[in-house]
DNA sequence: GGCCACAGACTAACCGGTCGGTATGGATGG
DNA sequence: CCATCCATACCGACCGGTTAGTCTGTGGCC
């Protein structure tokens, strides 16, 4: 029986860190419950004490990251500021935790579809609900007169997340930017695009 | 023994195309060889016929879609017209053409990090030649003074393929808009994005 | 007769998950 | 102060099922 956690223990969290770091690297179907164990330095019996299933794992990093970007995205969103600045700092905000949390993410857009049916569906409701929290900034805006709305606001969002979401492919850390130049420059692509 | 096929014979090709169903509904690993075999009529005997090993069919698919995507970049890019106007159309073209193969795109980004190493290298390469031939059109206009210099050409570009990568996650055909709108909608935010 | 295009049974490896057992340590009661 | 007890944490052998890939056979066409 799959006991709770919500991080407490070292070994679940053991756990978690390393299967991450798997799932980003080989991908969650070529990567074995026997080697996440094996990395750990415990055995099956303890994993499945802590956890209730493989999809389990998934389902928990799945948690974290979600959890993560709407609490942030709140913080910004909520602000007092013009939504023009709103919007700016949203959309940078959301490539730099998507950096700095790259296995995370990595195994987000990658593995999403590998989730069983219900808790697929809590994850898509949950990201459903981000989306329209940013939706509604662009929406705001635009009625507002400030952005163009040559562009549904629908398309402007899945335009700005398609990048974020594909991060993982190209973004290196060795590379000559900081997250934050990137989430800067994409931020301003996004305003650039929204300008009357 | 794997046989040359380019396409060539009926079996081959039932194969290829039911293959490509079947991975882009469940994934490729949740996707056994005997169901393909199966929904193809055949059996394994057939398949290994023609094709190598499971992952030779990942890789035919990748093929065709690089291919056929590659040979409109050139057809667009290589007109005469003003560099603005062969960015715009390039853009759309790129959304177009995802979405008439939404199959092929769908498992192109969703399993590419399941190939093997060899094979990998090889897609990685194709790829970047056509990430290259889109950024030379930006950098062209940048330098023609046409499009800001704001943001790197490469940033742009990733910009705007993560929107097209991320296509398969959004886009459902029965939505309001036909392919050709969404591809210009979306080529209509990077051209704005670029606007001086 | 021989070769091409398959059939289909087979195998060896591996997988996620289970289960009975054990070690440890704190609470309880005498 | 010690004996008992019990929950928690974890071990590791094991299981049923599935998988990619192989191999031998075979029917039909040239």
């Amino acid at each position: 029986m799959a006991q709770r956690n919500g991080g407490r223990g070292e070994v679940p969290q053991r756990l978690l860190a390393i299967a991450t770091r798997l799932f980003a690297e080989r991908g969650y179907e070529r990567t074995s419950v026997q080697e996440i164990v094996d990395a750990a330095g415990v055995t099956k019996g303890a994993l499945y004490h802590y956890f209730g299933s493989k999809d389990d794992l998934l389902h928990e990093i799945y948690g974290r990251l979600l959890r993560l970007q709407q609490q942030r995205l709140d913080a910004v969103a909520g602000s007092g500021a013009p939504v023009a600045e709103r919007l700016r700092a949203a959309a940078a905000d959301v490539v730099v935790s998507s950096i700095e949390n790259i296995d995370d993410a990595t195994i987000f857009f990658r593995s999403m579809h590998q989730l069983g049916p219900e808790q697929l569906k809590k994850v898509r409701a949950e990201r459903r609900r981000y989306h329209e929290r940013f939706r509604a900034l662009v929406e705001e805006g635009q009625q507002a007169g400030i952005f163009s709305t040559a562009t549904p606001a629908d398309l402007v969002v899945f335009y700005h997340f398609g990048a974020v979401h594909q991060l993982s492919q190209w973004y290196r850390p060795e590379g000559p930017m900081t997250p934050q130049e990137i989430g800067d420059h994409l931020a301003d692509l996004l305003m650039r695009a929204l300008r009357p």
